[in-house]
DNA sequence: CGGGGTAGTTTTGTAGGATAAAAGTCGGAA
DNA sequence: TTCCGACTTTTATCCTACAAAACTACCCCG
């Protein structure tokens, strides 16, 4: 404390994921979708996840609060918190969706979000096709545009690619698809991780998405249905590809 | 395990959601979910709550750690409790679902529920169809006999029916869709509150969910996306019908 | 006169202790 | 034997104190 002390250029703008509630949280979390503590089996109790991690039973318990909140696990007094069964798993929230990430191999984990993906897609399509505003079709325009001047294989370009799908979710007008953005989100991203260029068709990349732009603008539900069905086609030629590899 | 020893019919077995911090994360997150805070807006401090609800600070604040796992808000030192913007709401949580529907008109509620069963469910039927297990193909049997043996327009026959579609999502084998199953239960409940027997072809309602089952049974895919697209189009006749009343 | 660092201020974050309430267990008395 | 009440464990709640973050404003020094 007496030292001098050099202040950095840049405030270091810690994450608040980097609190100690945050890495209990995420510390027991992990070991609850990883199947260390599986559904139906009691956890430690507050003071022994303390002493585990060097917190006090305060922070325990937040930490504890937060995941009760997910679904993760209940809380009753004397009996301690008890894992949730699975389908109480709030999976599409991002926290459970990354330690679950870390707890299964990628290419299983991809494989599933791609099939939401398939299920979902389409249909956001259809109804962002009959119902989105000007301004919902100009954000799709924007993250295409942003797409076509991004170097191919970039993080640019996979941060617009996702902008891009979530503003095809936003324009369907129904706040309840918005959650499954995560999905996209997760999907683009581990692809990215994944399939280091293995891209079957990589210049159809803007094509396919400029139909959908196109559909979307036209407001043309079956048009767009298709060309985000060829969208996803392709990306699971890339998906087959890579897992093969 | 001697069942001779007859407990006497224990009382109150309070509601986890009865403890003061849910109480305070209910009350909190109503407030967001009905616009009283909108996205970006401060919330008052700990301390503030605290007089509010009469509770500790330490109260308030697992109830905001709860909030804060459900991607309502997010906490800063000096800052406070800002808020988020709507997309990262986890409106496909319980609770956060339930406040959300308390700040809705039933009618625009139910009307988004039932889009969404629309995009998913068929597209669920047809992974169930391919690659239910026998255990999952019974469980949707067993759901589908209670059906039968419930009384028209019971408690009983909404509990079957939201079983039997739990049961069809989980029958496709992927986790991300289980999540799901809050909207179907959502989507029922409110059915059952809100269309108190409007139902167009009552006596459709079971031919139809028999149709769903066999084609799951007999695995075949298209006919499983077919039946329950049926299904569905029976459920929204009735909707229609209930609205326009 | 101006700029930058620094002290103050507010609010959340963490710690630790004390007590209450829940929900089992077990033993003793009617 | 049966039932009731102490005992026990664990979470629930409250309290107080202090640390850390981040914004404000001012003062010192060039």
């Amino acid at each position: 404390m007496g030292e001098r002390r050099m202040k950095p250029v840049r405030a270091p703008r810690r994450q608040p994921g980097s609190r100690v509630h945050s890495e209990l949280a995420a510390g027991i979390g992990r070991r609850i979708l990883d199947g260390t503590y599986p559904p139906g089996s009691l956890l430690p109790n507050e003071a022994e996840w303390g002493q585990m991690f060097g917190a006090s039973r305060t922070a325990v318990r937040e930490a504890i609060r937060t995941l009760n909140g997910k679904g993760l696990l209940v809380s009753r007094p004397k009996i301690g918190s008890r894992v949730e069964p699975r389908e109480r798993w709030n999976l599409l929230d991002r926290d459970v969706m990354a330690w679950h990430r870390a707890a299964l191999d990628e290419r299983t984990f991809l494989l599933s979000l791609q099939e939401i993906r398939r299920i979902l897609e389409p249909g956001a399509a259809v109804l962002a096709a009959a119902r989105r505003s000007p301004a919902q079709l100009a954000a799709l325009e924007r993250a295409f545009a942003d797409m076509q001047s991004a170097e191919v294989s970039s993080e640019a370009m996979v941060e617009a690619d996702v902008r891009f799908h979530l503003a095809l979710l936003a324009a369907a007008n129904n706040e309840l698809l918005v959650p499954f953005g995560i999905v996209i989100e997760q999907a683009l991203a581990s692809m990215f991780a994944y399939t280091t260029s293995h891209a079957v068709h990589p210049e159809q990349l803007l094509p396919l998405h400029a139909a959908v732009v196109r559909a979307v603008a036209s407001q043309s539900p079956e048009a767009a249905r298709k060309a985000v069905t060829a969208l996803l086609d392709d990306t699971d030629e890339t998906l087959v590809a890579a897992v093969e590899a």
